[in-house]
DNA sequence: CTGAAAGCGCTTACAG
DNA sequence: CTGAAAGCGCTTACAG
């Protein structure tokens, strides 16, 4: 393997100069920073990331831990996350946050001691736990869920879209709605969402929308019986349903 | 940081020692085990991979490229990897062969300066420049494309793939098959696939299958004439097309 | 502008 | 069974 040392002699400098140029940092001649290219072409030299990240308590890895690798959210997000990391000189380490909470104290683990300069956390908590396992010196940066510790994230307004989807429904004209959370116990966005829904009353409609609420009324009631043999709405529907009912008098 | 010189003076051992009982090597008696891992604990020391690696010359990081991190096929690929990988203690960096196929010499040279202890190549030929790039001390295994130059390669037989799947849509009685390979320019598996349709011939059909093509072959006569609005068959199937058509008269 | 030196945290012959 | 020492390849005050 050609060290930094190699270059050295190849240009007749010391490695310390050869560290300088390689690195950008200032102090050295034009004349000493062509030489010393000219060695690291001709050698064709490479930083071992090993010995420097040892020296410098820091590497060009960012951990980007998912529920699971194979998700079609944490795909799209990964794929993101890898394309700007290898633009800028970052390498992309994986994790999964999975079912067993025990294994991302294993990756953060990992990650602190291959001293990674940041991490992402694709749809999950941050946790006191979460810092400490990592050092107070590592980023932490939460996707999709919308961090409250103080840690940057990127995330919707979970609330605002679950009002948002029902008031496009409502204003289709609909008006047995159901909702799928997902479990609150394990689905951290499924309180937000819970709460965006029953936000909606009959005065939020859209008055724009009573023709076409009119013409969806009609063809429901063609279809009459296959409606009536549909799932039951969900509960906490019951009041949108009682008000769909009561405009139909 | 914890260090192993910590640990050691915690212990009443030398620092060789508290490595050598860390890595479960022979060489020290019961008791200094025991003092040695209670210090571990109590100081909840945590080796340093990088340390390590500069000095053994190999990390647990294994090299995980794949076409596009969000693609179908890599993502299955990638959460088994994963799951394989963390349970035995190894860390996977992600790398896209992508495009450009200029990425995957920048993705190589990081995987060989982070001294990976392997790389795995899904749906990528390794070419020789793969091979001088890694060095020749790191394992290369590819995935979804079963390797001619003597790597360990995990994939399936495209010729036979391409040959079963048509068999069995004319057992089901078809003979109007349109086959999509993918550019043999872009998709490497394009020409076997290409070669594995082509196989057919008239004996082969399995004869179990008479009635069902029978009865095919009614229910295409009524729907005729949105069978003959359909698309014009790939001129590789005329054959095939041929070959039906004599059947029937 | 430049170099000698120390040290990051570990491992591993070597010697006992 | 155990320890002192060298060294992996780099960076960075420090001194000039």
């Amino acid at each position: 393997m050609v060290t930094i040392r190699d270059v050295a002699k190849h240009a007749g400098v010391s490695p310390a100069t050869v560290s300088r140029v390689v690195n950008g940092l200032v102090g050295y001649s034009d004349e000493t920073r062509e030489r010393v290219e000219t060695a690291v072409q001709s050698l064709s030299y490479e930083t071992d990331y090993l010995a420097r990240g040892l020296k410098t308590r820091q590497t060009s890895v960012i951990g980007l831990l998912a529920p699971m690798v194979s998700d079609a959210l944490a795909s799209q997000v990964m794929q993101g996350v890898e394309e700007e990391a290898q633009e800028r000189g970052y390498a992309v380490m994986l994790g999964r946050t999975g079912a067993k909470s025990a294994y991302i104290a294993g990756y953060l683990r990992t990650l602190r001691t291959y001293r990674a300069a940041g991490v992402i956390l694709i749809s999950a908590v941050i946790t006191p736990e979460t810092r400490q396992l990592l050092g107070p010196n590592v980023p932490i940066i939460s996707v999709a869920i919308s961090d409250k510790s103080g840690s940057p994230s990127v995330a919707i307004d979970d609330e605002q879209a679950a009002y948002d989807a029902t008031r496009h429904l409502l204003r289709l004209g609909h008006r047995r709605i159901g909702q799928l959370t997902g479990d609150p116990a394990s689905i951290y966005v499924a309180q937000p969402r819970k709460r965006g829904y029953p936000r909606h009353d009959r005065s939020r409609l859209h008055p724009g929308d009573r023709h076409r609420q009119l013409l969806l009324r009609k063809r429901r009631r063609r279809r009459g019986r296959t409606a009536a043999a549909g799932a039951r709405p969900h509960r906490d529907l019951r009041d949108e349903r009682r008000d769909g009912r009561r405009r139909r008098q």
